[in-house]
RNA sequence: GGAGAGAUGGCUGAGCGGUUGAAAGCACCGGUCUUGAAAACCGGCAACGGGGCAACUCGUUCGUGAGUUCGAAUCUCACUCUCUCCGCCA
């Protein structure tokens, strides 16, 4: 959500930023609104405080026994007008915030132009590309092949875009996991939560993903929906609380399962458990002071790539443009992960800093000197479990189709080199 | 699922339908005292919004939403949540 003070202010730099956003402009329809909003309101208060004084007369005089009825009177007559202002500004009021709470969040100046993922530049690489003796397998012949991944049965049960994976690829998908939590926790600061997975409707318009992306998610009834990402709750454990400047910055992890509907991607990587409904991912969320977002950004980043690094996957690390961020970020950052049997770079985390946009919808402050400041949201991937396994396929595959086990994994398989 | 109790400021907790935005305590901030700290004492301390250059002023908010009333934290209704007991249950 926006600060209207900064519309109010910079009408032309607001509809600029929009632009970038691929959003037309629209300062001037909300200046209106505002301005009929604010006027209605300055009048219809002023009728409250003259009806308020009429009525604490009317308490004096009975309390004297005295006659009020000519006080009642006038009150009478007030109340119809203040009914209606009342109206007119809820009417405004809804107006307003329909449009606001529609339009995406505004671009950190360091944010490439452009309108699609065309346009995203590098930021930084890692590693490289390792070279294989023979033409590398894509992790889904590798799966399928050692017979540990197996898609016709996820579909059997639940449809398309389900996996099932077995045995020692099920015990994979955990020991990342563990290997990711445990990083996290012990050397990078951030304290672990086991969240709900169902939210309400409240807590997605929190974090922006209500009202408008409500096509992506799914439903559970009764006003529960499932995450798509544990950036939802992390991120309004504090909604509409005050803060004490003692608990920034907090650093939270959950690993959850994430649920996309999927809306738009019809037709899109339909091969194999790269696109599901259902996934597994680590989150990472910081609540920080504003002035310390840009750097946790950075922090953040390192977080999730020190995971790639253990695990010595080559990836990139891509800077979103304007036209390819997500609605709440001012800046995002992707991990790409080199998949030898894709011959593709493929996004594996995301890592965004939403300034103040989150905490205007939820309300999350904190108190700094008798002001009470919102403060930024942080939430990055640390990293997407489901992609990490299909990384580690890809890349740690041999000739015979046996995967070799990742130095860091090896604790969680007994010291085994290879998977089989 | 059945029966009962409750929801008030950062926390605990008072609150006859009429200066109650709300007592008191704790916490917190400032000050006095002290070599320093503690204690004691004094003072301050809700949020959001409108108007104003400002001092300031007005409005809204006592779980949420409706209603009764000239006037609601206080009365009525609905909903949500929490707690206790019983039943069921991973």
């Amino acid at each position: 959500m926006h600060n209207i003070n900064f519309i109010r202010e910079n009408p032309t730099e607001f509809d600029n930023y929009m632009k970038q956003r691929g959003e037309h402009p629209i300062s001037n329809k909300i200046l209106e609104l505002d301005k009929v909003k604010r006027e209605t309101q300055t009048v219809l208060q002023n009728l409250l405080a003259e009806r308020n004084s009429f009525s604490k007369n009317i308490g004096k005089l009975k309390s004297e026994n005295k006659d009020a009825s000519s006080e009642m009177s006038k009150v009478d007559e007030i109340k119809n007008k203040i009914n209606n202002l009342k109206e007119l500004e809820t009417i405004k009021d809804e107006e307003l915030k329909t449009i606001l709470s529609r339009l995406p969040n505004i671009a950190d100046k360091t944010v490439p132009l452009g309108s699609n993922e065309e346009d995203n530049t590098k930021y930084r690489e890692w590693g490289e590309k390792p070279g294989f003796e023979f033409k590398p397998k894509t992790h889904f012949e590798l799966g399928e092949d050692l017979g540990l991944m197996n898609f016709e049965t996820a579909s059997k049960l639940s449809g398309s875009r389900f996996v099932l994976l077995k045995n020692q690829l099920s015990k994979l998908e955990r020991a990342i996991a563990n290997y990711m939590l445990d990083k996290h926790t012990n050397d990078n600061g951030y304290i672990e939560m086991h969240v709900p997975y169902l939210v309400k409707a409240d807590t997605l318009y929190g974090t922006g993903q209500l009202p408008k992306f409500a096509e992506d998610l799914f439903t559970a009834g009764d006003d529960h929906w499932l995450i798509p990402t544990a950036e939802i709750p992390l991120t309004a454990l504090h909604s509409n609380e005050i803060l004490n400047i003692n608990q920034l910055p907090m650093r939270v992890t959950s690993y959850t399962p994430c649920f996309r509907s999927e809306a738009g991607a019809a037709g899109k990587d339909t091969r194999g458990m790269l696109r599901q409904h259902q996934f597994t991912k680590v989150e990472l969320v910081s609540l920080v002071e504003p002035e310390h977002s840009k750097d946790e950004l950075e922090r953040m980043l390192s977080c999730a790539e020190g995971i790639l690094q253990d695990l010595h996957l080559h990836y990139r690390v891509m800077t979103l443009c304007t036209g390819d961020m997500g609605f709440n970020a001012n800046k995002t950052y992707d991990i790409e992960v080199w998949l030898p049997g894709e011959d593709k770079y493929r996004e594996i985390s995301s890592c965004s800093n939403c300034g103040d946009f989150q905490a205007r919808r939820m309300n999350t402050r904190y108190k700094l000197e008798n002001k009470n400041i919102f403060v930024h949201t942080l939430n990055g991937s640390g990293l997407a479990v489901g992609r990490t396994l299909i990384a580690i396929l890809e890349n740690y595959q041999m000739k015979d189709g046996n995967i070799k086990i990742p130095e860091v994994l090896k604790k969680y398989f007994n010291n085994s080199d290879t998977l089989i």
